[in-house]
DNA sequence: GCGTTTGTTCAAACTTTTTTGAACAAACGA
DNA sequence: TCGTTTGTTCAAAAAAGTTTGAACAAACGC
């Protein structure tokens, strides 16, 4: 794609971020919905602005209608990437790149889970084994007893937990 | 941003805390365990302890094995209690109150659920609904078609969301 | 009443995370 | 070659979030 679309010369640039009524509200509902996640306010609103941007955009038009940095910018869209929640735009000829973003739910949730959960499960899973061993060490009987049955508890939990995760994505994948 | 990238730093905690060996490997865990949720250490601290306590415990013992400020035990306490992740040991002849973890997962998930995720859904569902108004606005016919079926988009899992929650729940409930 | 124990509150101190911006590098055309 | 455009890096500043601790309140026994 050439250049930027029909939508043309953006009013007044200055003062942080020139959003207009449902691109703000966009943006604002993003940046809520990362923080469940707990991913931070800037990915929010660069995924909120490339979602409701009816083509795709490049590094700088985001500083511009967001009022952020480049850093925070150049930074956003790799952890966007990393999460495959953003894409690169393949063939244009210009020198800058420009990104889309990625909308079906099952991408989007597949990518967090990969990124975000599963790398937590595995280092769980060797701190669990290492805890069976601990409680296997306790002297008294009786407390061995308790401890075997909580690192067990624990250790059903996340196994249940990687059993979700699969049918998690299969059903928010249609 | 700590959270977006590959694997944690694996901090040991260090304070003035009397824990041995099981116990803090399993404070850490929890740890760990909170903050992928997005909540503060000392909650997870608080229930670890509690967790693998053969035997209920007050506030009093949770600062002194912790080494935490009374102040932040009785603040995880409480939230503890509103994820209905810890309850309170009913009659006890003693004035103090004496705390108990849940551990059973549908408990600790669906007090999450109803605690740290509902509400967003809820206050989503009331933030789409004026986006669908804001879109209808839009005076260029194409545009407009574009916003209503990005709107919709979004609207589309928010409802997929909500049905996945209570599966969720059963699942994990056995 | 008084002193003690138990727990809560919240502003200030502290810690952690995020953002910034200036320096740098790479790619390109002239 | 050089100047320009595009994007990255990372130390330091700013913002956000957490913990502390001293003041306060409530419940109890004496």
């Amino acid at each position: 794609m050439g250049c930027c679309m029909a939508t043309l010369p953006e009013q007044e640039s200055e003062t942080s971020s020139s959003l207009e009524g449902l691109e703000r509200q966009i943006v604002d509902l993003f940046v809520d919905g990362v923080k469940v996640l707990g991913l931070p306010r800037s990915i929010g609103e660069i995924y909120g602005v490339l979602f409701i941007s009816p083509a795709p955009l490049a590094l700088d038009d985001l500083v511009e209608k967001l009022g952020i940095s480049k850093g925070s910018a150049s930074q956003g869209l790799r952890a966007l990437k990393g999460l495959g929640a953003v894409r690169e735009v393949e063939g244009n000829a210009e020198r800058r790149t420009y990104f889309e973003p990625a909308v079906d739910l099952k991408r989007l949730v597949g990518g967090f889970i990969r990124e975000q959960v599963r790398p937590h499960i595995e280092s769980g899973k060797k701190k669990i084994s290492k805890l069976a061993e601990a409680a296997r060490e306790e002297p008294d009987p009786e407390r061995r007893a308790f401890f075997q049955e909580r690192v067990e508890r624990i250790d059903n939990w996340t196994r249940r937990g990687g059993q979700v995760l699969p049918l998690l994505q299969r059903i928010l994948g249609e």
